[in-house]
DNA sequence: GCCTGAATGTTCGTGTCACTAACGTTTACC
DNA sequence: GGTAAACGTTAGTGACACGAACATTCAGGC
């Protein structure tokens, strides 16, 4: 059901298609696809990159502090570090001065596996990215950091921690 | 990305923070919670506009067809089908020619609430994109559109019938 | 020091979108 | 007439994002 530029009669796509919202959500759709399919070709997962390179960004923290630097909720934290403990990408070790926390921290071979899944990314960006030439690809780049910001600033009345 | 003079300190911003597909999927998702967060003041979500819509654009077909013209998966298409009929903003009706089928048609009143959502989305673009010039929003637009043609042309390579 | 309130980790559940598998019925093709 | 396809339906999965509840542990006010 592609609109190929000669569709003439029926559908000559329908108005909701040209909607920035609708684009936005196909377009990422076909994004996360993309991404999603390089990842679990590593056995990963979004939520697993995220953490690896939160950890990798700023070091060992709590799950509570990981999930606010990561924007990962709390209760799927559990899950993630769960997982990536069991496949010893990452440490969960109980925090000798504060015993509601579990510290995480990277292990050596979590480091390699963030450096492929880095790796896969990148790929998958040029993949996505495939159709725009460099100056449209940061064009698109910097629209959506704008909107972005605008929205995260309006929503984020986040309390310092 | 932006680094706005003001960017706060703690976090520098991952890397993957600036990633077009990190970029996509935040802006989608927060365009996504604002299209839901109106179309849900009216009792709808998205599925229900997209299928309110085709049927508007392209008159009654069977479920199917109906998949098939909004990229709706048909075994939820049963479940959209029923709840906007349930809502009597569509109509389900056996097909005298071919057993097998129902034809789904728009109500008079599901074409009142199509407008509505309409409406209603139409609202949501503006406060998606407030932060951009008319002319970045017509870019921007642009090259979304662009990357999605290119990605649904690679994938799309559906047979047809 | 005690008590209250907050933070932490955890389990369970919800919602949306997308998609797969299986099944019975009906139609179409050869 | 028999096989293959299409149709509608049910049920289930997966990823991502949240909310609610709960027990344990810590911290601040008094």
């Amino acid at each position: 059901m592609q609109n190929p530029p000669q569709t003439p009669p029926e559908h000559p796509a329908a108005r909701w298609e040209r909607t920035p919202s609708w684009l936005l959500n196909q377009t990422a759709h076909h994004a996360q696809r993309l991404v999603a399919d390089g990842f679990s070709s590593l056995n990963a997962r979004g939520y697993h990159y995220r953490l690896l390179a939160t950890l990798h960004d700023s070091g060992p923290a709590s799950q509570a502090e990981l999930g606010r630097r990561s924007g990962i909720h709390v209760s799927d934290m559990v899950a993630t570090v769960n997982e990536l403990t069991e496949a010893a990408l990452v440490e969960r070790t109980p925090d000798p001065a504060d015993r509601r926390r579990n510290i995480i921290s990277l292990t050596t071979e979590g480091q390699h596996r963030l450096r492929r899944l880095e790796e896969q990314l990148a790929a998958t960006q040029d993949t996505l990215l495939a159709p725009l030439s460099p100056d449209e690809r940061a064009h698109l780049t910097d629209l959506l950091a704008t909107v972005l910001d605008h929205h995260e600033q309006h929503t984020r009345t986040r309390p310092p921690h």
